[in-house]
RNA sequence: GCACCCUUAGCUCAGUUGGUAGAGCAACCCCUUUACACGGGGAAGGUCGGGGGUUCGAGUCCCUCAGGGUGCACCA
C-alpha cells in the first residue's frame, strides 16, 4: 500500500498534480482518446460548448456550478465510451470589457475614450483582455474541468469574426437585417444603445404633474416628465372619451417654457381614459409609445429636445440643462404662468441600463435591427416562429420543462432586435458606405469606402457559438462530427439573451438546432438565501474554497441537492461535509488496499449481495435523466453508509467479504468520479489492478 | 396587468410515472473500538402552507385561498 494513505487526504497537494497529469495525457481531446484506444473510433459523439466566461471576469460560484455540472456530464459520457468533446472559450463581452478599461484609463490618466481615440483604446482593451484571459482560464482549470484546450475559441478572434460577417451578410441579403431610424434605449452613461433585454426596471417614487400647455388649451394633461413637453406635437385621447370628443382634430399653438410648440389633438385606442386626465401629451422623439401613436396619425417625429448626454437642446431657459434640472424649471414656469393644476405621488418603474445603471433615455437613432416578424425567405416562417418551433416540437428539450412556458411567453412579446452599439470594442458592423453605395459582408476594394462606426451587440456573435467554435463557415470535420451539440448548460439569467438567440441564429443559418437539450441551473445564493454580490460582500470565492476544502468538495456541494432551475444555497458547512467525505473515501481506500494483497476483479454478478448493481443502475439512470443531484447523493450515501459502515465492518468479522472489497472500491471510484474527479483519480493511481491508466477514461460499470 | 415557480423534520432541500414520508447539517445520548474522531453507535424530530375535490389510496392530480419568489409587459 502506498504510504500516502497513512496521512489524511490533502486536496491542495493533489489536485494541481492530477490536473497536470490529465492535461499531459491529452485525454481531454476526443481525438487523442481514440488514438490511445480509450474510445472506439466509431463511437457516438457527445458534445458541449462551454458558455464562455467574460474575459474580464474572475471565477465566481456561478462559474464553479456551471463547471461542476458540465464536467459531471462530460466525464460520465467519456467513461461510457462516447467521443466526448467539451469545448472551451471566452467571451469578449463588449460593453462590460470596454467600460472596465475606460474606467481604468479615466482613473489613471484622466482621459476619456475620445481623448485616446478608437485605435488606442482598442489597443488598451486588447492588452487587458489578453492578460485577463489567462487568469480566468487558469481558474477554470482549478475546478478540474476536462475541457479540450486544444480547441479553445474566443468570441472576437479571426475565425469567429469571419462567422459573424458571414451570418450578417446572409441575414442582410435575406432582408432580415435593416437599418432604421427608431426609438432606441439610449444609455447616457455608457453612451450606447442597448437592447430591450439589457434593461432593468427599478421602482422609484415619482410625481405625476397635471398641467395645460397654455391658458386657452382645452385639455389638461398628466405627465411624469414635464421637461419633455417642449417636444410635444400632439395630445392623444381615447376615441370614446366624451370629455374630449369635440377637440379631436383641432390644432393649437403655444409657447411652452420659451419653446414654440404646435399641438394636434388625436384619438387613439391605446390611451387609457382612466389614467391621469385621460389625455396623453405626445413626445414622439422621446417615447416609444408616443412614436407609434404619432406614426398612426402622421405626426412629426422630428422634435428632438434631448441629446445623448441627457441634456436639453431647446432654445430659451432650458437650453443645455440636464433633464432632471429642466424638470424643476418647467414645473416652476407652469406654476408662475398659472398652467399648473396639481401634482400627485406615484410609483414609476424606471428603465435603467443593466451594465452601467444609467437611466435610459429613449432617443430616435439610426440603428441596425434584426426583424423578427418577417418571413424568412425559403422557410415560409418568421424568425420568431423558427425560435418557437424546435422547442414546441420537442427537438430541443428544456430542463426543467416549465421554463419552456416562460420561453414561449418571452418570444410572443419579442420585438425587433437592435444589434448596433456605439462602442468600439466588439465586432465592427460589416457594412461599408460610399456615397449612396453600400457594401455588406467583406471589405470592398476601391477608394472612398468608410466602414460603419458601430459594433454589434455581443450576443450576435454569442448566438453563433455552437457552430462558430467548430470552425464554421469552413467545412470542417469538427463541425460535421459535433454539431448539433448535445447539451447547453447555463443559468436562468441568459435564457433570452443567449439561448433564444442561439436558436434563432442556428435555425436561420444552418436550418437546424444548436443543441438537443438545455439544462438550466439555478443561481447560487449564500447560506441566508441572498444573491451573492459585491455590494453585499457575501461573495464566496471558489478559489478560496478550493484552497481550504478542495475542488472536489466544492463541486460535490454544488451538485448534491441542486435541482435544475431552482436557486441553491451554499454554505461553508456543506462544503466542509464533502471535504470530510473525500477523507472518508481516502481511508476506505487505505483499508481496502491494506486487505487486498492479491486483488481480484469480480464481475457485477459476483457482487450482487452488496447491492452494487442496483446502485449502478440507479446512478446511471439518474445521470441519463439529468438528475445528477440525486446520482451524486446516492453514490455518497452508498460509499459512506453501506460500503464503509456495513460492508467494511462486516469484512472485519467475515473474511469471505474481504476479497470482494477491492472490486467494490473500483466501482465506487468510477461512479463517484464525475462528481469528485480528483480524489477518485488519486486513489485510482494507487490501485494495482484496473482497466485503464486513468480513471478518467476507464469504463463505466455496466448497469445491467 | 399577464405568465411561471415555490411553501415537506430546527435549518437547507430531495421525494422521477399517485401506493400511508427521506437525506445533509444542527441539536441530544453513548463510545478515544487497531481504515478514518475530518470517526463510530443510538435515540429524537413532520396532521407534507389552509380548505375543498378526484381516487380503493394524494406530498404527488384538479379547484380555491394565503404567503414568498421570478420572468415579461405597462407606467401619459
Amino acid at each position: 500500500m502506498d504510504e500516502k494513505f497513512l496521512k489524511p487526504y490533502d486536496p491542495t497537494a493533489t489536485e494541481g498534480r492530477i490536473y497536470a497529469a490529465w492535461e499531459k495525457s491529452g485525454l481531454f481531446n476526443p481525438d487523442e482518446c481514440v488514438k490511445q484506444g480509450a474510445t472506439p473510433a466509431d463511437a457516438p459523439t457527445y458534445s458541449i460548448v462551454l458558455p464562455p466566461p467574460n474575459v474580464t471576469g474572475r471565477l465566481h460560484m456561478g462559474h464553479a456550478l456551471m463547471l461542476a455540472v458540465e464536467d459531471s456530464f462530460v466525464r460520465y459520457k467519456r467513461m461510457r465510451g462516447f467521443r466526448t468533446l467539451w469545448l472551451p472559450g471566452t467571451d469578449h463581452a463588449a460593453i462590460a470589457t470596454q467600460s472596465v478599461v475606460e474606467k481604468q484609463v479615466k482613473k489613471e490618466e484622466g482621459k476619456s475614450r475620445h481623448d485616446l481615440g478608437r485605435e488606442e483604446l482598442l489597443k488598451r482593451i486588447e492588452a487587458f483582455a489578453a492578460q485577463s484571459h489567462d487568469t480566468i482560464v487558469n481558474q477554470l482549470k482549478t475546478m478540474g474541468a476536462s475541457l479540450d484546450w486544444s480547441r479553445e475559441a474566443f468570441t472576437l478572434d479571426e475565425k469567429r469574426s469571419r462567422a459573424v460577417r458571414t451570418v450578417f451578410k446572409r441575414m442582410y441579403d435575406a432582408g432580415l437585417i435593416y437599418r432604421g431610424m427608431r426609438i432606441v434605449n439610449w444609455d447616457p452613461k455608457g453612451q450606447t444603445t442597448i437592447s430591450d433585454d439589457e434593461i432593468v426596471y427599478e421602482e422609484r417614487a415619482a410625481k405625476l404633474y397635471t398641467f395645460r400647455y397654455s391658458k386657452d388649451f382645452p385639455i389638461p394633461v398628466a405627465t411624469t416628465r414635464p421637461e419633455t413637453k417642449v417636444g410635444d406635437v400632439g395630445v392623444a385621447v381615447h376615441p370614446d372619451d366624451a370629455r374630449y370628443k369635440e377637440f379631436v382634430g383641432k390644432e393649437y399653438d403655444a409657447v411652452f417654457c420659451d419653446v414654440p410648440i404646435h399641438i394636434k389633438v388625436v384619438a387613439d385606442k391605446e390611451v387609457d381614459p382612466a389614467f391621469g386626465t385621460g389625455a396623453v401629451g405626445l413626445t414622439p422623439a422621446h417615447s416609444k409609445i408616443d412614436w407609434e401613436i404619432a406614426d398612426r396619425h402622421e405626426l412629426s417625429h422630428e422634435s428632438v429636445v434631448i441629446n445623448e448626454y441627457a441634456k436639453m437642446t431647446v432654445s430659451g431657459r432650458l437650453n443645455g440643462k440636464k433633464t432632471a434640472e429642466a424638470r424643476g424649471i418647467v414645473v416652476d414656469w407652469l406654476k408662475s404662468e398659472g398652467l399648473f393644476e396639481k401634482e400627485e405621488d406615484t410609483v414609476q418603474s424606471v428603465a435603467t441600463a443593466e451594465r452601467t445603471g444609467g437611466v435610459i433615455e429613449p432617443l430616435p437613432k439610426l440603428q441596425w435591427w434584426v426583424e423578427v416578424d418577417k418571413e424568412v425567405p425559403g422557410r415560409g416562417k418568421t424568425l420568431k416562429e423558427l425560435m418557437l418551433e424546435p422547442v414546441r416540437s420537442g427537438a430541443i428539450k428544456i430542463i426543467p420543462e416549465h421554463i419552456e412556458k416562460t420561453y414561449y411567453h418571452w418570444i410572443e412579446n419579442l420585438r425587433d432586435w437592435c444589434i448596433s452599439r456605439q462602442i468600439w470594442y466588439g465586432h465592427r458592423i460589416p457594412v461599408w458606405y460610399r456615397g449612396e453605395e453600400i457594401a455588406v459582408g467583406e471589405a470592398p476594394t476601391g477608394d472612398g469606402w468608410a466602414q460603419d462606426e458601430d459594433t454589434l451587440d455581443t450576443w450576435f456573435s454569442s448566438g453563433l457559438w455552437t457552430f462558430s467554435t467548430l470552425g464554421w463557415p469552413e467545412d470542417t470535420e469538427d463541425f460535421h462530427t459535433y454539431h448539433p451539440t448535445d447539451l447547453l448548460e447555463t443559468g436562468p439569467d441568459i435564457i433570452f439573451f443567449w439561448v433564444a438567440r442561439m436558436i434563432l441564429m442556428t435555425e436561420f443559418t444552418l436550418g437546424t438546432i444548436p443543441f438537443k437539450t438545455v439544462y438550466i441551473h439555478g443561481l447560487v445564493r449564500d447560506a441566508q438565501g441572498r444573491k451573492m454580490s459585491k455590494s453585499l460582500g457575501n461573495n464566496m470565492d471558489p478559489l478560496d474554497v478550493k484552497a481550504r476544502f478542495g475542488a472536489d468538495a466544492a463541486r460535490m456541494a454544488l451538485i448534491v441537492g441542486n435541482t435544475p432551475g431552482t436557486d441553491m444555497r451554499i454554505s461553508e458547512d456543506k462544503i466542509k461535509g464533502y471535504s470530510r467525505f473525500a477523507n472518508k473515501l481516502w481511508n476506505i481506500a487505505r483499508f481496502v488496499l491494506e486487505h487486498s494483497d492479491t486483488p481480484m476483479i469480480r464481475d457485477m454478478q459476483e457482487l450482487e449481495r452488496y447491492g452494487i448493481s442496483q446502485l449502478v443502475k440507479e446512478v446511471t439512470d439518474d445521470i441519463e435523466n439529468y438528475r445528477a443531484y440525486l446520482a451524486a447523493e446516492k453514490v455518497y450515501h452508498y460509499i459512506w453508509h453501506t460500503f464503509a459502515d456495513k460492508i467494511l465492518e462486516e469484512s472485519k468479522k467475515d473474511e469471505t467479504i474481504q476479497s470482494d472489497l477491492y472490486s467494490i472500491l473500483l466501482v465506487c471510484l468510477k461512479l463517484l468520479h464525475p462528481f469528485m474527479p480528483f480524489v477518485t483519480e488519486e486513489i485510482w493511481q494507487s490501485m494495482p489492478a484496473k482497466d485503464a491508466r486513468f480513471l478518467m477514461v476507464s469504463r463505466w460499470p455496466q448497469p445491467e
